[in-house]
DNA sequence: TGTAACTACCTCATAATATGAAGTAGTGTA
DNA sequence: TACACTACTTCATATTATGAGGTAGTTACA
């Protein structure tokens, strides 16, 4: 399991929106913040970091609702990160219900 | 959602480990580490924390095979706070495989 | 014209904390 | 004696989630 995965459970559903449809940040945030409750300055920083270490590439495209906006894409880096990712997610969230199965709930 | 869930995953399965019975750091390690694949100061820290945060309660309780071990258990707080941490984790895993599964994996 | 509301992104400072490395000690065994 | 295992600790570091606050474009409306 990835060392920062505990607290990057945030980023695969990043990368899985992404997967889905190029987006940008703003519509990230509103996305994702209601359900993970996490705020825009982490989404915000999360892109700007995963675009620097080449998981993201970015395009800018003008908006006729307000500014331009930055469109986030995968890379292909970016794509097998994503796999990979959901895969650890998936054995990780297994092996935690059973270790609190075990308990006398 | 508690903020600092995401990192805290590990904490729910010491105390889900806790409520099963008393036990001390080292066998937590043992118990933990290679399924969650932590560090043994992640676990001690995290047992240092929880006490001083009235978490958790400590005894030693002499051993024949090393060193005096502390023993923890859960505080009436403790108990409290395992029972919601883990009905939060259900709650988070469902809405991040809920995400997940929006993609085309 | 002004102003409020929404869209869209950014900077900065801070608090948590997961983790590795390395150390101290007790016990058993070859 | 030397090693291995048990058991816990200290310390320094890197990462990062988050809040507060700021900049700007667009639309609606009085």
């Amino acid at each position: 399991m990835d060392t920062q995965f505990k607290k990057g459970i945030i980023e695969v559903c990043v990368l899985s929106e992404l997967d889905k449809e190029d987006t940008y940040g703003y519509k990230l945030v509103k996305n994702l913040s209601q359900t993970l409750e996490v705020g825009e300055s982490t989404i915000y920083t999360m892109l700007r970091r995963l675009t620097k270490d080449g998981v993201l590439d970015l395009y800018e495209k003008a908006s006729s609702d307000g500014p331009t906006r930055k469109y986030y894409t995968l890379t292909g880096h970016g794509k097998e990160r994503k796999i990979n990712l959901v895969n650890e997610w998936h054995s990780f969230s297994v092996k935690v219900n059973k270790l609190l199965g075990g308990s006398h709930e």
